[in-house]
DNA sequence: AGTGAGTTCGGTGATTGGCTTAGAA
DNA sequence: TTCTAAGCCAATCACCGAACTCACT
């Protein structure tokens, strides 16, 4: 379970998917539609859509939340907090997009880096 | 289309972000900021009235579990219990906003 | 001496008619909306939770602070992808955004683990509503069965 | 033909707080 | 060490998904 094996371990968990289960799904469709429909530019929505978005919600929450725990146990703590999320979004520049929702200075522990 | 950088901008460093995401980060801000005034500023307690009346009236264990409703006898039951960085070459620069 | 006031969580700020704030807020035409609440913008908590406790060890701890966050990351992640994919669909005149959209956007923004994993997905979710629907005509309209036109067997 | 936005409706899992103590400080 | 705050439990009810109709392509 590291983040090297992440990505291929969630292409080998799809491969061996027999049929999709459009039924239970972990994250609500409906609930993923209307925060797309929250775009003022969005018009119409295909069904596949949110399905897409309910797979690709699952794996950004497992990577971000893996990569955040990194830094949990590097601090020595058992307790995942906010600022430990904030360092892993710093740290990988697939997250920069989130620069807004937790901006760099929320990093408390100083890094050694300066 | 390039951006208007306001340069010198008292101690607010240029900060480099993934060039595929930057322009569309700049969209959303845009965007975000168009819904700022429909969002409250903070989050609330609870998110349903009633399903906190419901949790406040619950029947409770000891531990304050909830407990089952249909068991309310209380005496018999108690229970034991790696670090990357912002490629410089296609890096674009954010001003915080 | 418990406030009675928490009855109405967002209401409250659209029934109040205070001065809100005095920042620079000049590019808001007028308040034209409804107050959005957290169910309208979030997904639910208790869905994030279980998924983010998939990749944290079994016996470790996680803060209400983290939780919140990521629930807020999540929906700032499906808006900017989405962002991107309708652009691209208005951009080809075409007012359904698609399966294909989402791929596109995903690899236009530098999300480039997700493609291949999210392609198959969608391939076999199609490959899943064409042969129920062909199964369900067939059983349906199987008078003639001279006709094995529409019958396809895509299997591997 | 096929597909999505709007309904409506019924079934159901997300929401929810007091106490214990893990663990942040 | 001090003392904040996260996990634990399961019953209601808001909301999700299924089934429609209607509009559009």
């Amino acid at each position: 379970p590291t983040i090297d094996n992440f990505w291929p371990n969630i292409l080998q968990e799809v491969n061996g998917i027999g049929q999709v289960d459009a039924k239970h799904q972990v994250l609500p469709l409906a609930r993923i539609k209307k925060i797309m429909k929250l775009d003022e530019n969005a018009k119409m929505i295909a069904g596949e859509a949110p399905l897409l978005f309910a797979k690709a919600c699952e794996y950004f929450i497992q990577e971000l939340t893996m990569r955040a725990w990194v830094h949990t146990e590097e601090s020595r703590r058992r307790t995942l907090q906010r600022s430990d999320i904030a360092q892993a979004i710093a740290n990988y520049d697939q997250f920069d997009f989130l620069i807004d929702i937790v901006p760099r200075e929320e990093i408390k522990p100083s890094p050694s880096s300066s | 289309s390039e951006d208007e950088n306001s340069k010198g901008e008292a101690d607010e460093e240029p900060l480099y972000v993934n060039a595929k995401q930057y322009k569309r980060i700049l969209i959303r801000r845009q965007a975000r900021a168009k819904l700022e005034s429909r969002i409250p500023k903070e989050r609330c307690k609870y998110l349903h009235e009633s399903r906190h009346r419901h949790a406040m009236n619950r029947a409770r264990g000891e531990g304050g579990r909830f407990h089952s409703a249909q068991e309310k006898g209380d005496s018999s039951g108690l229970d034991g219990g790696g670090s990357l960085q912002m490629a410089p070459s296609g890096g674009a620069t954010l001003s915080r906003g | 001496m418990s406030n009675s006031e928490d009855s109405q969580q967002y209401i409250s700020d659209i029934l109040v008619k205070e001065e809100d704030e005095a920042s620079g807020d000049e590019s808001d035409k007028q308040d034209h909306g409804i107050m959005l609440r957290e169910q309208d913008r979030f997904l639910p908590i208790c869905n994030i939770i279980k998924i983010m406790k998939v990749p944290v060890p079994q016996n470790g701890k996680i803060a209400k602070d983290a939780r919140e966050c990521i629930q807020e990351c999540v929906s700032e992640f499906i808006s900017f992808i989405s962002s991107e994919a309708i652009e691209r669909s208005v951009a080809e005149n075409r007012k359904t955004v698609n399966g294909d959209d989402l791929l596109v956007a995903f690899s236009n923004l530098g999300f480039d683990n997700y493609v291949e994993p999210l392609s198959v997905y969608l391939q076999k979710y199609r490959e899943s509503n064409k042969s129920d629907r062909n199964l369900f005509l067939d059983t349906n309209f199987i008078q003639n069965e001279d006709s094995a036109t529409t019958n396809d067997n895509v299997k591997q």
